[in-house]
DNA sequence: TACATTACTGACTGACTGGTCAGTAACTTA
DNA sequence: TAAGTTACTGACCAGTCAGTCAGTAATGTA
C-alpha cells in the first residue's frame, strides 16, 4: 500500500501552490471554509495532505492565501481600464460593470465575494485585509468613473459614497448568486438579460436628462 | 457538579423550540452552519445540550426549521402589504423595498438571506425549498408591483423578470453586509444614504419620463 | 405525602479531521 | 553508479463535536 496509483509521482516544487490554491478556492466557495476538509483540497490539487502543509502552515493560512492571492489580479485590471479609458464617463462606467461581470462570471475567482461574505465574521483579519485592499481600492476605481461623470455634466449630482455601493450591489448580487443558489436549479434564468436590464436601469436613473441612448 | 447553577431549572415544553431557533439562527448567521456548536446553541437559549434533541431531530433538521419558520412571516406581511395598497405603484414599490429594508435590518431574521447564501450549496433540498417558497413568492409579490406600475404607464416598459433581481439586489445585498463585513467595522457607513439614493437612482431609472418627483 | 409522569441534564462515545513526522522515492551531482 | 538532497507520502495522534442515554428534579395527582 506504498506504491502511487498508477501515474508515478512527480516533483513539481512550482507547480503546487498555485494548484493547491485553485483546489481550495473552489472547495471554500463550494463547501464553506469550515466544511471543506484539507485531504479533499490536497486530493484535487493531485497531492497527499502532507504535502499541503509543506507549503501551508495551517487551513487559515491556506484560506488567506486564497483570499490575497485570487483578488489582486481583478483590482490591476480594472485600474488599467480606468487609465486607458478616453471616451466619456457613460461608456467606461459600462465597460468597468461589463468587465466586472465577466472576470466574476468566468473564472472561481467569481466566488471570492461570496466565500468573504460566508466567512468574514470567522477571519476578522482576513476580512480586514480584504476590505483595505479589495474594497477600499474597488470602491475607488468607481468613485472615479462617477466623478469623471458628475463634473462633465454627463450623471447627475449625486451622492457618491452611497451611490458607489448602490452601483455595485447589483454586480456583486450576480456574482454571489452564482454559486449559492444558482446551482440548485434555481438560477436567474438568464444573466445577460439581467446585466442589460440592470445597465439600462442605471443608466436612466444617474444621466442627466438631456442625454440619450 | 449534578446541581444546576443558582438558577433553578424550569420546565417550559412551548418555549422551548422558538428559543432555541432564535439561537439558532444567530449563531448559524454569525459563524456558520458547519462552525456553529450545538452545545452553544443549547446553552444561549439556557438549555443544555440534551433538551436540544428533544425538539430536534438533528443539526440538519435544525438548519431547516431555522428557514422555514423563520422566513414566513416576512412574506406574509408583504403580501398584506400589496393587497392593501391603494395608492400609486410607485409608492406601492417604494413602501414594499423600504419595508422590507426595515424587516431585515431590524431582526436577526435579515441574517437568512446570508445565511442561505453560505450553506445553499451544503443543502440542496432546504436551498429548493426557500426557492420554492421564499424567491418564488418574493418575485411574484415584485411582479405584480411592477406590472400595476407598467400597466397604469407609470414605469416604462421593461423585461419584468430580470427587472425583479435587479430591483431586490441592492436590498439583498445590504442585509446580507450588516452580518458579513459590516461587523469588522467596514461599514456602508449610513444605510439611511444607501436606500435614499438607491430609490433616487431606482425610479429615475424605471419612471416615464413625464412623472416628477 | 407518596407515587407517577416527563422535561431536562451532562457525562459519555464514536466518528471525524487538523496537523505531524518517520519513511520513501524522485532527482542531482560527482 | 553511488551518495546526497529534498519533494512527497500516508499512518498516526490529539482534539473536537454530533448524537445518546441513564439519571435527576420539577410538576401533576391521589
Amino acid at each position: 500500500m506504498t506504491t502511487t496509483s498508477n501515474e508515478t509521482r512527480r516533483r513539481r516544487k512550482e507547480a503546487r501552490p498555485a494548484e493547491l490554491l485553485s483546489a481550495a478556492l473552489e472547495l471554500f466557495v463550494e463547501r464553506g471554509f469550515a466544511a471543506t476538509k484539507l485531504e479533499d483540497v490536497a486530493s484535487r490539487a493531485g497531492v497527499s495532505k502532507g504535502t499541503l502543509y509543506l507549503y501551508f502552515d495551517s487551513k487559515e493560512a491556506l484560506f488567506k492565501a486564497v483570499i490575497e492571492q485570487g483578488i489582486v489580479p481583478l483590482l490591476d485590471e480594472g485600474e488599467q481600464l480606468l487609465l486607458q479609458h478616453r471616451d466619456n464617463a457613460r461608456s467606461l462606467l459600462q465597460e468597468m460593470l461589463m468587465r466586472w461581470w465577466q472576470l466574476l462570471g468566468g473564472s472561481a475567482l467569481g466566488g471570492i465575494p461570496k466565500l468573504m461574505i460566508s466567512e468574514a465574521g470567522n477571519f476578522p483579519d482576513v476580512a480586514t485585509y480584504y476590505y483595505d485592499n479589495v474594497i477600499v481600492r474597488g470602491r475607488e476605481l468607481m468613485r472615479q468613473a462617477l466623478l469623471r461623470g458628475i463634473n462633465t455634466g454627463e450623471f447627475r449630482p449625486l451622492d457618491i459614497e452611497s451611490t458607489i455601493d448602490v452601483v455595485m450591489a447589483p454586480v456583486l448580487m450576480l456574482a454571489v448568486w452564482r454559486y449559492s443558489l444558482a446551482p440548485c436549479g434555481c438560477g436567474k434564468q438568464d444573466p445577460q438579460a439581467y446585466m442589460q436590464t440592470y445597465l439600462d436601469i442605471l443608466m436612466n436613473g444617474i444621466l442627466n436628462k438631456e442625454q440619450h441612448k
